[in-house]
DNA sequence: AATTTCACCGATAGTACTATCGGTGAAATC
DNA sequence: GATTTCACCGATAGTACTATCGGTGAAATT
């Protein structure tokens, strides 16, 4: 019964926000060549001409759309770190720095799928926008990866940790896209899998930190395993103090 | 001086492959959005119009682009298993079946960005193309970790090595994108990471085979490394043979 | 040499999308 | 209550692309 007594701009802006919410439906739904200010205006209930009401033109709701999709995704990350950071070395939350985001990307997939689209397409509008989105998943994973105890000596290192989260950051993606297509109903085992990935690039890192660049592949004295594995067995615990563990 | 003595049938080949080639370098310069008739007859050298007396429509231009780019990308990871499998237990070898994967990217960045812009778009015409060759590459690859030693014993593992093939797989693609992009110079460091991050992970699959699914992440008992990996020593160095020091 | 074939061309009808414009009515302001 | 504002509408001019058609000349066939 409760009539909806919008004020003017109250309206105005659910419009804008049912235009975002349809651009985004439509540009996972059809992509970027479908997304047609006809498509969109019609999806949000209005007329195609009242588009221009909201946006200059298509580029300019996509620019917010990034933002948005941005700030969306970033945020989920900036929590699954917090939450990395609180017990850096419990095992459990080891775990949970790669579950979470899984997590969030089964969320809203289709940011994923939008921007990984778009990183590849150098035409896209959006291409600005993931590339730097892309960049910075990768600090803040190369950053996770240094608060566990994997600081970067040399030059060398800094740049095998960033590899490291690149690929432990396209690995997620590619998982949480096979959960989401039905293949690998288990997060859980998803999670693990990135950990175990992790760790054993990590220990790479790790044991070549002081010595020369052999290229003859120095996974040799393997003595050394990563800092957060020994203390591990705690199922749950920590008492271990991992990161610190191992002191070159 | 030597003219061109083409016969018609020729002639018409090769303004085909030109046309062929001319939308490869269209897709990957502007997308599929501008993928347009128009340029690509014009950058192949011919009117619009005549298009269509090569293609009944660009569809199946696209469809020839899917098949032909992909028995290229595949004919390059053939041979890359080929090679990982005549030797499987040699260290080196095992770096190959990384490097070789990241080379055939590097020598046609335009296929893999075509790729997977189309697996991740549901308008896309080259989906189904994506698609298939995306789950292609995974077999491949769990394949070579099986013919490394890794057999997967029951359902559980089987899905296990898929998933670490399908990770691994994507960090490949993004090493290879960095390389590209000039931010991993060193393709044989990418390998080194690559094959880092796959021994972490087979790991997990190694030691849990036999017992119980404790979700509490297993990764205890770091001992038991992969199978294929104690023989390696032949390589070149080899002494302290790496990844087999620490036992548990 | 005469005839046929056909790869290619320019022109164009048809379609889809963009972006603007004047009009309308209800909310906001006076 | 009169006036102004403005979110929304339908209509439409402009642009870009698709796909077809009849014409042309050189290669192929006879």
């Amino acid at each position: 019964m409760t009539s909806t007594p919008l004020s003017r701009s109250e309206a105005k802006d659910l419009t804008r926000r049912r235009l975002i919410e349809a651009a985004l439906t439509v540009l996972d739904e059809e992509g970027e060549t479908g997304l047609t200010t006809g498509k969109v205006a019609k999806a949000a209930g209005i007329a195609q001409s009242s588009f221009y009401v909201h946006f200059k033109d298509m580029q300019e709701l996509l620019l917010v759309l990034a933002e948005e999709g941005g700030e969306r995704l970033r945020g989920a990350m900036r929590e699954a770190r917090r939450r990395a950071r609180e017990a850096p070395g419990d095992l459990e939350r080891h775990r949970d720095t790669f579950r979470i985001p899984l997590e969030a990307i089964c969320r809203h997939p289709e940011l994923l799928r939008i921007q990984l689209r778009a990183r590849h397409d150098p035409s896209s509008s959006l291409r600005d926008f993931a590339d730097r989105t892309a960049a910075a998943y990768r600090e803040h994973h190369a950053a996770d990866l240094a608060a566990l105890g994997y600081t970067a000596g040399d030059e060398r290192d800094r740049r095998r940790l960033e590899m490291i989260a690149e690929g432990v950051n396209a690995a997620t993606n590619a998982l949480a896209m096979g959960h989401l297509e039905g293949r690998y109903p288990d997060l859980d085992e998803c999670a693990d899998i990135l950990v175990a990935l992790s760790r054993g690039a990590l220990r790479l890192l790790r044991h070549e930190s002081g010595g020369t660049a052999e290229r003859g592949e120095g996974p040799g004295h393997a003595g050394l395993d990563g800092p957060a594995e020994q203390p591990a067995h705690p199922g749950r615990a920590q008492h271990g103090g991992g990161q610190d563990a191992q002191q070159e």
